[in-house]
DNA sequence: TTGCTTAATGGTCATTTTAACTATAATTGT
DNA sequence: ACAATTATAGTTAAAATGACCATTAAGCAA
């Protein structure tokens, strides 16, 4: 009985059903210039067929002996120089024909994508320019036609940014060390849009919530009171970890 | 210099260092016992290598031509007939060596799970039993060690099950069509434990959104007041749909 | 200097929501 | 008839929300 059940795994009618698939890891990669208040999302000019000179997401195929967070974090390290690093997996894009190499290829390999979402500092995050062409942060309403599914992608990856905003402290990962509060309402508008909060009450709230530590630096950045500079206690946040924690 | 960019795709030695895949599917199929208050989930016995007689989360293997979604609806045709069904993505698992099977092969593919998230009613749900063995419901707090890592999957699901109920009205997936606040309730205090809200003001506050329609029929199960059936109105919901909606 | 503009900060206050209770109604079982 | 049980329907103090207003401290131009 063992030996006929064991069968079953080897048998070959079954094998040759089954798909043979290449995984590639493709990160949506989100920054925000505080400067002029502009949600950026990097992206790298393709120099190979398929979708050559389109932009696309930074990817990389995963390679034998390789996690998944590993291959992207590979390739988020071949594209930027960066100290801070937000990363989490955002989905799995597995259709078939999602890719054209699937067409040439005579064994009909599938492509399929384990995107991920990650979050890097604007002003601490050095682009590595490999040759003369090719990656730049692209403010997100001028993104273009991209290669592959990756417009779905970062779509998908922007909804994620959108929800996680509302529901987290990421926007300590985005933001400088130390920012003002008008900084960190910034952040919240230009992702969210104007209307998610009256800038006094959003302040009141942060505030009492009590993981803003305020350095006591003053900055003056041009007309108006200077403002403080704030810091995250991620200390003190702990405690609020599995709380909601809605803005909106 | 076309020429030379598109060597690189076909650059031996950078293919060689590809992972080959092979791409499971695991679900992770919730239901409720409304009679017995109890949290289930699907599993099946293996009656193969690796992991021959442990308990797993139904599974396949993705087949040429299908999506990972379809895959998912396969397994779960297979082993269920159900009528309502909520079907999700879950999470990517894809480390190396998390399959034995990964470790015989000769050319070293690589095996990857494409977890999945369901809800079923378990009064309309059919297990299908293929022989005589194999296929159950266990509640929650009694499932055993799994083959692979999917107790890590499964745990991984029932953080999205808690989620998901706080969030969006996944309850009306796992509920029969029509049930009394109590059901409600009652599946609230399964899933999250005991303290999460007093009973009356979690009536107040789900009738008050509005899209809990009173059917008028009442049942009496044994002692006690009749409560009232209800019935979940997707069109009064819509509304809602963006709307944080937290139960807790 | 003086006055105007700008932005940060620190409130007020009516309304709504929450959370902890209490009271009443309609059944079953003795 | 009466207790036990469960559904339903309040009440009420405390807290949170949202729309405001006032003050402070800077830059800038006359």
């Amino acid at each position: 009985m063992r030996g006929k059940l064991q069968r079953k795994v080897a048998d070959p009618l079954d094998d040759d059903l089954l798909a043979d698939f290449k995984v590639g890891v493709d990160n949506v990669i989100f920054s925000v210039d505080t400067e002029q208040n502009r949600l950026l999302v990097l992206l790298v000019m393709r120099h190979e067929d398929p979708y050559m000179g389109y932009w696309s997401l930074p990817g990389t195929l995963v390679r034998q002996g390789e996690s998944l967070e590993d291959a992207a974090y590979r390739v988020l390290s071949e594209k930027i120089r960066v100290h801070n690093l937000y990363l989490e997996q955002l989905y799995t894009f597995g259709g078939p024909s999602r890719d054209p190499r699937e067409a040439k290829d005579a064994y009909g390999v599938r492509y399929l994508s384990v995107s991920h979402f990650a979050l890097v500092r604007f002003a601490e995050a050095e682009l590595i320019a490999d040759g003369v062409s090719g990656i730049a942060w692209y403010p997100l309403n001028r993104v273009p036609r991209l290669a592959f599914d990756h417009n779905e992608i970062l779509n998908y990856g922007y909804q994620r940014l959108r929800n996680k905003l509302e529901y987290s402290p990421i926007a300590f990962d985005v933001l400088p060390e130390t920012f003002t509060l008008g900084d960190l309402y910034q952040l919240y508008v230009t992702v969210l849009g104007e209307d998610f909060s009256d800038y006094s009450n959003f302040r009141a709230r942060l505030l009492k919530l009590g993981f803003l530590e305020d350095t006591g630096v003053k900055t003056s950045r041009g007309a108006g009171r200077p403002a403080s500079l704030y810091r995250f206690d991620a200390a003190a946040f702990e405690p609020c970890k599995d709380k909601p924690m809605v803005f909106i």
